[in-house]
DNA sequence: GCCGTTTTCGGCCCGACTGTTTTCAGTCG
């Protein structure tokens, strides 16, 4: 069976070299695409001044299509239907099969006839908002940052109705830091720069209390900027002062008596806010967002004839939630929802019908299947690996060196594994209370097959595939690779499914819904890589993999022994996929996962 | 432009800070 697949998998590959090497190439249209133009759509009619709830729904659009776990381009050619998806009516959905089917949109065009395409990206500008964007562009005819720059430096700004010199410096001001100000951060770096601002703003006099919120809090792999949340007496004085006094700060953005913000000597915006202790709850709740998921709060409360703000959640004037975030949620009739799931997702619906995952935590982890020694790109023994990893309270942990074809890496060839695996059958003798799997990290060609032959693969515990070359392939070449891939005789594990590089390498293209099928079906399992600049899979693909009922293994891809460190931002992205510790396969105890990963099973 | 625990029309989340103003508009989160 498992032959007949692969000569199909075969067939179906060979036809899409040919239909490529033939040159019938068309323009993909992807989702991002289709967002992108609505993007574009909402900053225009900003601009021009159109309904704002007309320009909510495009950018709610926006959100969602960007979300959609699937191609929506794909989906529609396919003659399926394009599924009723929230905040996408008539109108919306309408354009979306016009975008997908020519790859242009008449609405944006009519738009681009009143202001040229260029003006949107002086809304990126901080001060600049759609109001004075037209007026820019109407009084002085600026389209572009040149424009701008050209504008404030010949003072023509200040003589506008609305602006002053301030702005004007103000612009020029951001024009200079622009590069830097629309920089997110890797969740792992801003980390570094979090805990010791944290622990500074704590011992500020007067604070009690201070909490990281924001996208930080929710554990999303990037961060635009820090917010922190301090708790303070209700006679405290001057602690805007010392925060801003902060040794890294480099620049003051806005100080009052509720709220600061400040750049840090990093580039990283932090802001602060102050809170009293009954609304420590509220305002954590409010400053977690997300945006969406607290606009769907705030409209539950008002269906309840209530009002909550960051001060707390009232009937009329008088505060009934707050203190604590729990007490919020409450008070409109939820379990408390975790900080992780609050994207307007589903996590209110699924509260509401108390469907809300138990999800995965550090604690559960018992192994760690994926890392690297100084055999091949890594830097230190099995041995001492074996020793942090126990000191980090795992049970068993898999070696997987690369494979020959990353030379770079120092890839293995089937000697040097052969040889491998006889140290760690060695060390295993020596280890009380941890084991080492034999496993390999092997290179998938472009053609699909594997960087080692079977006869060696089949020597090992797991098979760890991943993609390292040929990230550009079309999304149908792509996927045909990972397909065949997966459907080889001892193939275990899909590490780093997308290959993104956070803030440097796109995802490669290709349909995960049928991976996640194939994964499915091969009874084979994914990889959530923690590396802070992978974090791959993403939380939305782990929410489909849940869905689909395959298993996450959430591995460290540990390169050397402070690595383990790692799992634990895999741990945030899993649990922004939803993910419970069931769904997660190394949470299982070594006598449970074997037999999960014995090939012949299959 | 979307949507319905009161609704197919009339709503649509809420407040702080700044600068340019003399009471508020614009921007931001």
């Amino acid at each position: 069976m498992q032959t007949a697949q692969c000569q199909n998998v075969n067939r179906f590959y060979k036809q899409e070299l040919q239909s490529t090497v033939s040159g019938t190439i068309t323009v993909p249209i992807h989702n991002a695409d289709i967002a992108a133009v609505f993007a574009e759509i909402a900053d225009l009619l900003e601009i021009r001044g159109d309904n704002p709830f007309r320009i909510r729904a495009y950018r709610n659009a926006v959100r969602t299509i960007t979300e959609f776990s699937r191609d929506i381009k794909t989906l529609l050619d396919s003659g399926a239907e394009l599924p009723k998806l929230p905040g996408i009516g008539a109108d919306l959905a309408g354009k979306i099969h016009e975008i997908a089917k020519t790859g242009d949109c008449k609405l944006l065009k009519q738009l681009h006839r009143e202001f040229p395409s260029a003006v949107t990206g002086l809304l990126r500008i901080p001060g600049l908002g759609p109001k004075r964007v037209r007026t820019l562009y109407s009084e002085l005819e600026v389209r572009t940052t040149e424009d701008l720059r050209k504008a404030a430096r010949d003072g023509r700004i200040r003589e506008l109705p609305g602006f002053g010199e301030k702005t004007e410096s103000r612009i020029l001001r951001a024009l200079q830091t622009q590069s830097n100000s629309n920089r997110r951060f890797p969740l792992a770096i801003a980390t570094q720069y979090a805990e010791s601002l944290l622990a500074y703003v704590r011992a500020i006099p007067g604070v009690t209390q201070a909490e990281i919120a924001g996208s930080y809090r929710r554990r999303r792999d990037t961060v635009g900027d820090l917010d922190i949340l301090a708790s303070v007496e209700s006679d405290a004085f001057g602690v805007m002062e010392k925060f801003c006094a902060y040794d890294e700060v480099k620049d003051v953005l806005v100080s009052g008596d509720a709220r600061a913000s400040v750049i840090l000597k990093s580039g990283l915006q932090v802001d602060l806010r102050l809170t009293l202790p009954e609304s420590h709850g509220a305002a954590m709740h409010y400053f977690t967002g997300s945006k969406a998921h607290n606009i769907a709060v705030r409209r539950i409360a008002q269906a309840h004839g209530l009002k909550l703000n960051e001060y707390g959640l009232f009937r009329r004037r008088e505060r009934i939630a707050g203190d604590t975030e729990e007490s919020i949620f409450k008070a409109v009739g939820l379990p408390l929802i975790e900080p992780e799931l609050r994207e307007d997702r589903g996590e209110i619906e699924a509260a509401r019908a108390g469907r809300l995952p138990k999800l995965v935590t550090l604690d559960n982890l018992r192994g760690d299947l994926h890392m690297h020694t100084k055999a091949t790109d890594g830097r230190h023994t099995i041995l001492e690996m074996a020793q942090a990893a126990a000191a980090a309270g795992l049970k068993y942990i898999a070696i997987t060196e690369h494979s020959r074809r990353l030379t770079v890496a120092h890839g293995f060839d089937p000697r040097q594994l052969l040889k491998q695996i006889d140290d760690i059958d060695r060390i295993n003798t020596k280890l009380p209370g941890m084991t080492i799997l034999k496993g390999i990290e092997v290179d998938i060609l472009e053609d699909g097959n594997l960087d080692l032959p079977d006869s060696v693969l089949a020597r090992l515990d797991l098979v760890i595939g991943a993609v390292h070359s040929a990230f550009h392939l079309s999304r149908r070449h792509q996927t045909e690779r990972l397909m065949r891939a997966i459907n080889q005789r001892h193939f275990t594990i899909l590490a780093h499914p997308s290959g993104r590089l956070i803030g440097s390498r796109k995802p490669i293209d290709f349909d995960m819904l049928r991976i996640v099928r194939e994964a499915k079906k091969r009874s084979c399992f994914l990889e959530l890589n923690a590396q802070p600049d992978r974090l791959d899979l993403q939380d939305i693909h782990c929410q489909m993999a849940r869905d689909e009922g395959v298993l996450v293994a959430i591995n460290s891809d540990a390169h050397s022994k402070f690595d383990f460190g790692h799992l634990q931002f895999g741990i945030g992205q899993a649990r922004r996929g939803w993910l419970a510790a069931s769904e997660v396969l190394n949470t299982r105890s070594l006598a449970q996962l074997k037999p999960l990963l014995r090939r012949t099973m299959r």
